[in-house]
RNA sequence: GGGCCGGUAGUUCAAUUGGUUAGAGCACUGGCCUGUCACGCCAGAAGUUGCGGGUUCGAAUCCCGUCCGGCCCGCCA
């Protein structure tokens, strides 16, 4: 006979054996008191007062204090001193209501206990690098590395379950709206376009690779091709790109097509599942949403994805500055930059120091070329770096349209569009939010419309701005032969909370106008056939009108969780330089594994 | 590819700015304790100061390199 296992601290070990648990911890509350449950869970904190031991119980629904006393259970009692942290137990009591003194308003369930009439002891657990808790200063690499402990904890336990029932309640959506589940391969051609492909190395096709998907795009427009109507799937896609706290390597999307469609009826099914889904999380939001035109937003906001909870906004001067004294801004304008303010109100508190950070702040981080700045005193006299340089139509310009007044501070950016647009933009968020201008909405969702089709590439060219298949809005197809760059695409984002959930568009059905578009953007017949020559013959098909949409999955939930890193959202996430600390990928691997694959690893090169 | 911040006990931090044996809270270990819920009390153990080099009589502290984590720009669109 062989003796029972022992715990590292000699405690002994029992079976499950037929015991089976009658209530989760958070549920116990279901059970009357008196009632004898059998529960399950992991030591949280223990209070072993030498008589009577309190321990805390914890599983995925919560925790319950579960009582050992020496007279009602002396064995259970005399073993439970060896309890540890994260010792996973099996008990069997009763429901007790607890006395009047020794309620605990704190958890949810203080008013009762359990009297443990059985103890089982699972298992040990080595001593927990952290403590199970709702709230953790730990450092995120420490919580990383520990995952399976970080996991137990509430916050994480909670952005699961948002995953699932969010999840759940948009497969639901779409069902309802005859949307078709389908799936498509996660070993897909490689894409010359876009982001960095992953690469998986072929074995049957010596030196031949697959690639990880970036989305299923263009799959999912052959399923209109293909007669699908209406397509969705919550698709795992792969961006071989630097990450930040909102982007992974690997993420998910809610993908969907439909056929037969314009623009409005696209977004009225983004609509709905986005209520239905924010629904089932329990956040109401009221549809049809706010719409914004990519101009207006760029322009009062400065980004394409403006929180418009906050009150700041951005204030055009370009105009002005193409006749000023003033070289500095003056020349900016006349070489096709923009020069923008940022007024703020009863902003005293931006101390001449606090401005001096925030100027180090955005030269630092953003790039750019300083900030300029006017103080409104009390009397109304502006103390300012730059007003000295600014002649009255200037002034009289910025005092206008600023509609300044005494305590206002004024920023100023006169850079080319992009990088005057992000300074801005960011401190109108950093300021609007430490300074609390914002207008209380818990809830902000909002249709970003009309981006442009086409961009400057820097190279004297145009470029997509989102991807090569939009469609270009109807009214705007002549233009295409002769003012490309002011052609509106069909492109739509949605944004909730300034965080850009999601972007969908009419896709080009017609090859004949795909082909025009991708000629404006440089590529010449041979290149059009070698990059896009599968889906552009697919078209001739016989493509019906089509589009869709895609939501950030992952960004939805974390929005959801209030929360605003990614890795607080997702079970085993990345970190910046793209490891899992937990498993730790990537690894090497054998040498025979790459044999098999044809690849060999070349030494690093040394970069100078 | 670039900028900025950080790395000291299991963990969160400190170390009088280069000077005795690197300290404290929590956690941990042992003991005591019958109503706690951040239980309490007593005692104890715990360190390659990320790593490598340099300067110095002397380095956690200064310098160089490197690794790791975070935020951002580029990139992703």
């Amino acid at each position: 006979m062989s003796q029972p296992p022992m715990s590292k601290s000699g405690a002994p070990l029992d079976v499950m054996g037929s015991l089976r648990r009658s209530h989760h911890c958070g549920d116990v509350m279901k059970a009357a008191v008196g009632d004898e449950v059998i529960l399950a869970g992991w030591v949280g904190r223990r209070r072993d007062h030498g008589g009577v031991i309190f321990v805390d119980l914890r599983d995925r629904t919560g925790i319950v204090q579960v009582v050992f006393r020496p007279e009602s259970a002396p064995e259970a009692h005399t073993r439970a001193h060896h309890l540890r942290s994260e010792w996973v137990l099996m008990i069997r009591g009763e429901v007790e209501s607890r006395s009047e003194e020794t309620i605990n308003p704190n958890m949810p369930t203080g008013t009762i206990e359990v009297n443990v009439r059985e103890l089982r002891i699972l298992n040990s657990a080595s001593v927990p690098p952290f403590a199970i808790e709702e709230e953790t200063d730990v450092d995120e690499q420490i919580r990383l590395r520990h995952r399976l402990h970080d996991l137990r904890r509430p916050p994480l336990q909670r952005a699961l379950q948002i995953r699932h029932d969010l999840a759940r309640a948009v497969r639901e959506s779409l069902s309802d709206q005859d949307f078709l589940e389908i799936e498509t391969p996660m070993l897909a051609r490689a894409t010359p376009e876009g982001a960095r492909d992953f690469l998986v190395p072929s074995r049957l096709q010596p030196g031949e690779f697959y690639a990880l998907p970036q989305s299923p795009q263009i799959m999912k427009q052959l399923f209109m091709i293909g007669g699908c109507d209406r397509y969705y799937q919550i698709a795992r896609c792969f961006r071989d790109e630097d990450l930040r706290a909102d982007r992974q390597l690997e993420f998910t999307q809610i993908d969907l097509e439909l056929s037969f469609v314009g623009v409005e009826e696209i977004l009225t099914v983004l609509e709905r599942v986005m209520v239905e889904g924010c629904r089932a999380c329990g956040v109401e939001l009221e549809a049809p949403f706010k719409r914004i035109t990519w101009t207006e937003a760029m322009s009062r906001f400065g980004c394409d994805k403006p929180d418009t909870r906050i009150q700041l906004e951005l204030v055009e001067l370009t105009d002005v500055f193409m006749t000023s004294e003033f070289k500095a801004f003056r020349g900016v304008a006349e070489a096709g930059g923009i020069v923008k303010a940022l007024p703020i109100a009863n902003a005293k508190e931006l101390s001449r120091g606090e401005i001096d950070r925030l100027e180090k702040l955005v030269r630092k981080e953003l790039g750019a070329k300083g900030l300029g700045w006017i103080r409104v005193e009390d009397d109304g006299t502006w103390k300012s770096p730059i007003t000295k340089f600014l002649g009255e139509p200037e002034l009289a310009a910025i005092r206008e349209r600023c509609k300044t007044e005494p305590g206002m501070v004024i920023f100023f950016q006169a850079d080319v569009a992009a990088r005057a647009n992000t300074v801005l933009s960011r401190l109108r968020e950093d300021l609007g939010r430490r300074l609390g201008r914002v207008d209380g909405r818990e809830w902000d969702p909002l249709l970003v419309i009309d981006f442009p089709l086409l961009e400057d590439d820097g190279e004297g060219g145009l470029t997509h701005v989102h991807q090569p298949f939009v469609a270009p809005v109807e009214e705007d197809l002549a233009l295409l032969d002769t003012e490309p760059e002011k052609v509106r695409g069909t492109h739509y984002d949605v944004v909730l909370n300034g965080v850009e959930l999601g972007s969908g568009s009419l896709r080009n059905h017609r090859s004949d106008i795909q082909r025009k578009i991708l000629s404006i953007m440089g590529y010449s017949d041979a290149e059009m056939e070698a990059s896009f020559g599968f889906l552009i013959n697919a078209l001739d098909v016989g493509a019906p009108p089509h589009g869709g949409f895609a939501f950030g999955f992952d960004r939805w939930v974390m929005t959801l969780a209030r929360t605003d890193n990614l890795r607080d959202v997702i079970a085993f996430p990345k970190t910046q330089r793209g490891q899992d600390l937990l498993m730790e990928a990537p690894s090497a691997v054998d040498a025979e594994q790459l044999d098999e694959l044809s690849l060999r690893i070349r030494a690093q090169p040394k970069s100078d």
